[in-house]
DNA sequence: CGAAAATTTGACATGACTCAACTGGAGTGG
DNA sequence: CCACTCCAGTTGAGTCATGTCAAATTTTCG
């Protein structure tokens, strides 16, 4: 169950001895939820930032329009949660639901604090862990921005062939920015070239 | 010219004294650009991250009709750079020029690891920046999705007074993913509205 | 002043949306 | 086991927002 969390930790470039580790273990809870359950809801004020053990999440919004906006999924490996409200302690915007069963280590604002005072390299994790997220973002803005809706959508397959599997189509449309019909059409477009 | 840095820094909770200011400012190169000069050229490696004191820049990419995409604006009290060059050390797909004449301070990748090792505070610093910066692409990824673009213009001019008074319509209208012309129905629409 | 760039405008094309209907599969209860 | 519902996905027709191309006008700046 930690293994994953540590070897993400590794991957950015720290490595925590046994005595970090417990203070870590310590600080995080485990929990799991079920295809359907909710992990942050719209105008609460979030709890914990979570990393994901295992399965699938979208992170998106409701517009007035009763319209869903995914803003993100996540998936094994991946944090989750919405950091303006979990630092802020204000309302967030957010609702992050679960797209499967989902197994998460969670960890509240004064722990996360608590791990960086005690364990002061989890600075530098979390400095790299961010820096990695603006890039994609950055990225991803990129896209939006110079790329077509049929190019945007093949970019997705091949940057997240396991959340394409995983997730429904209207999900990745949502994703994209376009309807679940523009989508379908796309696909068909897709598949006739390819004949 | 240290101020606006120190202030920078103050405001997302980490306080220097005397000697840790120091080794900052020797870590640091001072600057100036002229109007139309770039700070970073596509395929080059990034160098350094460039905190403006003051001027206006824009990171933009161009696609293969030549077309070009603002990915983001720069300020006083604000970062520029390419984290993804700057750390890994390729090529950059970015350009970063300077829309008015611009002063920086600069800060190379073995020069700012120093600067958290002697200064650990500073990694805590670098991690609010950054989550900001997180908060930010949130939320404007949110409204590329969820909005229109008389509302995406409406909010940058909300959001960046700023920055509207001070660059080009047509780079508003790249940073906001649509064609000059468009900008200027949206603009003669919105002051029709008015009147 | 004069050239270059930015902005505006018009006419037309097109990609994506909306609304509505239909298909097909998964799950449910009689 | 079948009929039923529910939901995702697909398809069609019409509409709308935005893009494209071209030209006119205004602004900027050497």
């Amino acid at each position: 169950m930690w293994d994953i969390l540590y070897q993400n930790i590794d991957k950015l470039g720290v490595v925590l001895n046994d005595d970090e580790k417990a203070i870590l273990q310590s600080l995080f809870k485990y929990r799991k939820f079920r295809k359907g359950q909710y992990i942050v809801q719209q105008d609460d004020v979030v709890k914990y930032e979570s990393f994901i053990i295992s399965g699938v999440t979208r992170t998106y919004t409701v517009d007035e329009k009763g319209q869903e906006h995914i803003i993100t999924f996540g998936t094994d490996g991946w944090w989750t949660g919405d950091l303006y409200s979990f630092f802020t302690q204000k309302a967030t915007a957010y609702n992050i639901d679960c797209i499967a069963e989902t197994e998460v280590l969670q960890i509240t604002q004064p722990a996360l604090e608590e791990l960086c005072n005690k364990v002061p390299k989890m600075n530098i994790y979390y400095r790299n862990l961010y820096r990695n997220s603006i890039i994609a973002f950055s990225k991803r803005m990129q896209s939006t921005l110079e790329k077509s809706a049929p190019e945007r959508y093949e970019e997705f397959r091949q940057n997240y062939p396991l959340i394409e599997q995983r997730v429904a189509n209207h999900q990745i449309a949502s994703f994209l920015g376009i309807t679940a019909q523009s989508l379908s059409r796309i696909r068909r477009q897709a598949a006739n070239a390819k004949i």
